[in-house]
DNA sequence: GTGAAAGCGCTAACAC
DNA sequence: GTGTTAGCGCTTTCAC
């Protein structure tokens, strides 16, 4: 391993001025600039980057904690955080705990051992509130696709509340009064929210909630199904389905069709997130999109300014989602 | 920071006793070793991971190199790498390329850094070899999906060329002469050597290849829904489409489906990958299975063991894919 | 079974 | 503008 000896005796400077050059620091001949960095290219000199986070215990790594990197939609999210920290010279470390404790604890100890300047929160869970507090102590922490009101951790989300409202107001103003909600994983605080808005647009149009229509279900496509299947053996069928996230309420799609029912014409279905295979349903999902690529871009953004212990004018922001009217919410169709 | 030191003093020991410890070394005494424990818990110490890797020059990180990571097909994947590193004391760094030269420059620069240990390779291109084989010159590499002959890389994959064909022969006992490929990227192995298959299947019923019938493609949704918009406008439409992966497939279907034809009845369509959502597909998608999660254990094995220099009895492990056969290649459909 | 001390490769304070 | 040097926190050899 050529190490910051080998390039100084080479260029016949000493050690600090060849560490100047590596770190980009002013005061250096030009001369003497150009001496080192010759030697640095013919020996392939790179700084060991152990030594240098000793040294200045910055690791130049940011880990993004995820419930689950099973969904598509978060691609375009981590192309986000990963452009803005890449300009800035970190490294992603991805990790996703699967709500399971064990993988939480070890992520725990990574980021208590100072070997991540960051941490991106893509889990707020309400049940492991303590994990984030924990996490909250022991590094800089960005939360995104959720937001907590009142927690002092900054956030990039779009209003899933309002957003729910507007989707759900959406199957209203189309004649529907029987509307079921499937819930995602109710651990976690953005299921919470939807059910929220869903609950709201209802009591705006003064429709009673009933609570069999609402369904706990979980993030993934069976339990769309499985839940879908509950539904439709209800003595009085909801005419709508709105499901958690698109996963959901494409599993919701298929158990309808499954029965020979039609959709929308015999109940009209909607989810939200607008993972990309959405508009490949057919019937295409009408579905809620979120601003993924934007979230991370902004996420990581403002992690590098807390990182930078820079001032912070909006900790809280909230961008704009859209309401994304395609087939599969009977919009185009003449009702029965 | 708590340091080796603290801990040292408050349990009246050296930092060497401390440090054999922390490292499970042994020949401490029992007493020793429970004093230390307890003054560690005490004061919450937390070896300085920076330190050991500088003076052990070992990272304790291993980097998943990935074409991107937008694709479902690959979580599941992921979690079996993830099981066995973490098991075994290392972290994931997961670094997506997106075929883009400047990221791959960024990749290879951390792993000359060696500020890791190991890659896991996800991607093999045939146009970017020489990216793979400096790789190898500077850390332990394994190689996953893919199958290269000749390679002294090893390789954990199903046979491509095999699984291609026998999905192939499927549609040909079908009664299916008019059949066409679209695949994904050609600057992939993978796609190459599922076109091979694509080809040996016909050649294997005396079919005569059509160039026109072999539509290049990418990986994504649209690239299958575009390819297939082309295949039909022709004015000898093809009785069966097989994509490459299941985006593709599902872009197909999309395509077919939005032309006013059905599925399988007019056209049959089939991919390959068995990504989750492709059984939630209306019809539900013919394809192959691969293995993923055994996959990326069997990879990660691998791996460890070339860190740790031990024996590599088989470098190239292939396993065992399946055709799942399911309603798009209208298997149950009585042939007009 | 335990301790003293060298040194991994680097940065930054200080001296010149 | 450049060099000398201490020291980041740890593991490991060599004594004892």
């Amino acid at each position: 391993m050529v190490n910051i000896f080998d390039v100084a005796k080479l260029a016949n400077v000493s050690i600090a001025t060849v560490s100047r050059v590596t770190s980009n620091k002013e005061g250096v001949n030009e001369k003497t600039r150009v001496a080192v960095l010759e030697a640095m290219d013919k020996l392939g000199y790179r700084p060991n980057s152990a030594a240098r986070t000793l040294r200045m215990s910055k690791s130049n790594i940011i880990i993004v904690l995820m419930l689950n990197i099973k969904n598509t939609f978060y691609s375009e999210y981590i192309r986000g955080l990963e452009e803005v920290a890449r300009n800035a010279g970190y490294d992603l470390l991805i990790g996703s705990t699967d709500g399971d404790i064990e993988k939480e604890k070890n992520y725990m100890d990574l980021i208590r051992d100072s070997r991540v300047d960051g941490v991106i929160l893509t889990t707020a869970g309400v049940l492991n509130d303590d994990f984030v507090k924990k996490i909250n102590e022991s590094s800089p922490v960005v939360l995104t696709f959720d937001y907590v009101p009142g927690q002092n951790i900054p956030s990039i989300s779009i209003d899933n509340e309002s957003a729910s409202r507007k989707i759900t107001n959406h199957l209203i103003n189309m004649g529907h009064k029987r509307i079921a909600h499937i819930t995602g994983y109710m651990g976690r605080l953005q299921s919470q929210t939807r059910l929220n808005g869903y609950k709201q647009a209802l009591a705006q149009h003064n429709i009673q909630v009933q609570e069999a229509l609402i369904q706990e279900g979980g993030y993934l496509l069976q339990d769309g199904y499985i839940a879908t299947q509950k539904l439709l053996s209800f003595e009085k069928v909801p005419t709508a389905i709105y499901g958690g996230n698109d996963n959901i309420a494409i599993g919701a799609l298929k158990a309808i069709l499954d029965a020979g029912l039609r959709v929308p014409e015999d109940i009209a279905v909607v989810g939200f997130d607008d993972v990309e295979v959405a508009s490949y349903m057919t019937p295409s999902l009408t579905t809620i999109h979120q601003p993924r690529y934007e979230i991370g871009k902004r996420a990581m953004d403002l992690l590098l300014k807390k990182i930078n212990e820079e001032q912070i004018q909006q900790p809280h922001v909230i961008l704009e989602d859209e309401l994304m009217i395609r087939e599969s919410c009977g919009h185009n169709i003449v009702k029965k």
